[in-house]
DNA sequence: TGCTTTAGATGATGATCATCATGTAAACCA
DNA sequence: TGGTTTACATGATGATCATCATCTAAAGCA
C-alpha cells in the first residue's frame, strides 16, 4: 500500500488542509485525528507517519491558516489599492461579513480557535502567537501608510484596536447568531469602530 | 448520608460556583463532572441529582456568570458616576486589565467561552445570547445617559461595538501573553477604541 | 527483475468521560 | 421514635479518543 513521493506529500498536505477547516469548525478538541484523516482520504493508521501528534498538528494548522489570512490581507488591500478604494476598509469589510461568521471553517483562526489555543500547550501557543503578529504586522503596514503623519508608535497601536475590533466583532456576531438582526449589528458597528480605529 | 434541605442547597450552589469557574478557565470540554464535584467538596456520584445532564449546567453556569457580570458592571458604573467619574470608563478600565487576562476563572464568560459556546448545543447557545443581551444592556442605557443628544438607536450599535471591543481586546490580550508587552499594548489599544466608540 | 523499504490499512490498547445502578446512612415525617 | 425517603458515595458501563503494533502491497533501488 505504499504511495509515491508526490502522493504522499499530497497526503499531508490534504491532512493539513481538512485539520484547518475542521479544527476551525468544532475546535480542537471537538474533532478527532480519525475524523481529520478520513475527511483527506486516509485512515487514521497514516496519521502519525505524518505528524508527531495531534498538538503538532493543530500547531501547524494554526499557523498556516494565520499566514493564510495574512496573505489575504495583503492580497485584499493591492487589489482595493489598485482600484482607488481604501485598503484598510478593503480589509475590515472582506472580514466582518456574514460569510465569514457562518463559515469558521474558511475564515479565521483567531476567532475561532483564540480563546481554546489561549489555554494550549507553549508549542501551539507560539503558532497562535507568530500569527496574530502577522495579521498585526500587515495592518501596522497599511495604517501607517494610510497616516503618515502619525507618531511612529501609533500604527502599531492601532493595529491591535483593530485586530481586537475584528476578532471581538466576529465571535459577538457568532455568539448571538440566534438574533440575525442584533448579529448583524454587531458585525457593522465593529466594522465602523475597527475603521475609526485607523484614524486614531 | 442524606444532608439536609439547606445543605443540598448549599451543593447545589457550589457545584455552580465551581463550573463556572473551572468552564471559565479550562473551557467546558476541558472539565469532567468529576472534577467539578470534586471541586465542590463532592464525588460525581452526587451530580445528576442536581443537575440533568453536564450541558445544562453549563447553560445555567454561562447564563449565571454573565448576569453576574452585568451586575458588576452596573455597580462599578453607579460607584463611578457616584465619585463624579465617567461610568463606562469604568467598566471599560475594570474589564481590559491584566487582572482579569490572567485570571479568566473570575472573569467574563464571553471571552472566555464564547466561540466554544457559539458551536454548542441551542440551549448553551440560548444562554449565551441573553447574557450578551444583559451586558449590551447595561453598556446601552449607560451610552444613552451619557450621550442624550443621539440617534435613539446609536446607543443599541455603540453597545456591539464596545462589547466587541471588550471581548476582543481581552482574547487578544490573553493569545499573545506570551508577549508581555504586546499583550499589555492590545489592553490598552482596544480600552482606548472602546472610549471612543462611546462617542460615536 | 528481484530485494528492501515503507505508506497506509486494520486492529489493539489504555485513558478519559458522561451517565447509570446500587448501597447506605442520615433527614424527614407521622 | 420508627419507618420511609433520599442525597450522596462507590462502582459499573459504554462510548470516544490518541496513540501504538502489525500487516501488506506497492515504490524505489540495485
Amino acid at each position: 500500500m505504499r504511495v509515491d513521493r508526490k502522493t504522499q506529500a499530497a497526503h499531508r498536505a490534504a491532512i493539513l488542509k481538512q485539520a484547518g477547516r475542521l479544527f476551525r469548525r468544532d475546535g480542537i478538541g471537538g474533532v478527532g485525528v480519525a475524523e481529520i484523516t478520513r475527511a483527506a482520504g486516509l485512515t487514521h493508521g497514516a496519521f502519525y507517519g505524518h505528524f508527531a501528534s495531534k498538538t503538532a498538528l493543530a500547531a501547524e494548522a494554526c499557523r498556516r491558516s494565520l499566514q493564510d489570512g495574512a496573505v489575504l490581507w495583503r492580497a485584499r488591500a493591492a487589489r482595493a489599492r489598485a482600484a482607488g478604494a481604501d485598503p484598510l476598509a478593503a480589509i475590515i469589510d472582506g472580514y466582518l461579513t456574514e460569510r465569514h461568521r457562518d463559515q469558521p471553517e474558511d475564515g479565521c483562526a483567531l476567532p475561532a480557535l483564540g480563546p481554546e489555543i489561549a489555554r494550549a500547550e507553549p508549542p501551539l501557543r507560539a503558532a497562535l502567537d507568530a500569527g496574530i503578529g502577522a495579521l498585526a504586522g500587515v495592518l501596522e503596514e497599511e495604517i501607517a501608510a494610510h497616516r503618515p503623519d502619525l507618531d511612529p508608535a501609533a500604527p502599531a497601536r492601532a493595529a491591535l484596536a483593530m485586530l481586537s475590533a475584528l476578532a471581538g466583532g466576529l465571535i459577538l456576531a457568532r455568539a448571538c447568531a440566534n438574533d440575525p438582526e442584533r448579529s448583524r449589528a454587531a458585525l457593522q458597528a465593529a466594522a465602523t469602530m475597527a475603521r475609526a480605529a485607523a484614524d486614531a
